[in-house]
DNA sequence: TGATTTTTGTACGATACGGTACAAAAAGCA
DNA sequence: TGCTTTTTGTACCGTATCGTACAAAAATCA
């Protein structure tokens, strides 16, 4: 049972909304939006199906807020990554390794990104989840441009290759890195990956 | 109609089994498996229904065989980019147009790369799609990698950075080009990834 | 304690979906 | 021209799905 700090008349909840978006995350994570049905939903979140309406709105609403919901947890681990006083190549490999504790979460089966594996095929004719999750992608990109920037300028690495294409490209890896996971690839090549992806952009 | 080769008795087929196959894949690259529908399928392949379970089963084995058709045709891009003498800057530049090609063929809402954006989702629990996904993906990296080492063997670029690492990278920068397409990149954004990419792997 | 308010839980309705049965159609074969 | 074979087209069945109606429950307020 959770504490109305309001006090307001009528039943009191039987869930945390919070938790139960993150509950609701995690399936459409897994089986998609279209395979995902409102019994399993009710099974994640706890709750029954008009709480879900009442809270949440339909079952596409759901889904647009656990997209805000994973646009959070982006920027958050974005910001850990970039916001602090490390040198660029420990910044970077600090991305890379968050990113990655994210998409193999799920040890047995893996999952990837939320953003690049699930919401990808969805966006087709559906304008709102694609400026979502475009507003979402950018957040990696401004990321590594925004370090790559201040490590250009700090002579941390050379200014031959833009900073805007060297954040793509270190994206680049990222995607690799969220599509490859769901599909089968063990962690370690990956991680691999992350080190020589940091040194090509490093020594550019 | 169309005519049958070897004069079989029965009833002819109303419809050509490729170009179905085709419509099918194009069907599934647009909605995915799950939110594309039967009647989604007889429309656009054609066929009636029952035509369409004697010819390639139930709609998760058309799925497979969908899956396979796409496997071809990256087969036949790799190989058109990377068996032939040019240069490897034009190899790499030939390999980024033709996906550039088939990500952007609807013109009015990119698809990106049915591999990337459609079947990955569907992957979990799902053995024999996720080889197949697998399987897709490797081409790319090994087109990549073959020709990156003849060009480290013939001395085109250096040999600081092995040539698995700068294939997979070269790949990183095709999945961010598959996604963001889909997610509403324009085009010319991408082609200079492209060019930077070429120029960061070729000077790595 | 009784009235009010909000949430819960069950039960339901309308629709959409995947897959199949079955007869008509269209070809070759004798 | 009948007989066989294969495909087509319609019609259907059982089920799953999304969303909601409605009464019971659990809290506050007067």
């Amino acid at each position: 049972m959770v504490q109305n700090d309001k006090k307001k008349p009528g039943r009191p909840r039987a869930y945390d909304p919070q938790l139960a978006l993150d509950a609701a995350l995690d399936v459409f994570w897994r089986t998609g939006f279209a395979a995902t049905s409102l019994d399993d939903l009710t099974q994640a979140t706890g709750m029954n199906r008009p709480s879900i309406y009442a809270a949440f709105g339909d079952k596409h609403a759901l889904y647009l807020q656990a997209m805000k919901h994973y646009h959070d947890k982006t920027r958050v681990l974005v910001d850990a990554a970039f916001n602090n006083r490390q040198p660029i190549r420990v910044c970077m490999h600090e991305a890379y390794k968050r990113a990655l504790d994210m998409y193999y979460a799920n040890m047995k089966t893996p999952l990837g990104c939320f953003m690049m594996c699930t919401v990808v095929p969805d966006v087709t004719g559906d304008a709102e989840l694609r400026d979502l999750l475009m507003s979402g992608l950018q957040l990696y990109d401004d990321g590594w441009r925004g370090r790559i920037e201040r490590a250009q300028k700090e002579g941390e690495i050379s200014k031959r290759m833009s900073a805007d294409s060297l954040a793509k490209i270190a994206s680049g890896a990222l995607y690799y890195m969220a599509i490859r996971s769901r599909a089968g690839e063990p962690r370690e090549t990956l991680e691999r990956l992350a080190s020589d992806t940091i040194e090509l952009i490093c020594n550019a």
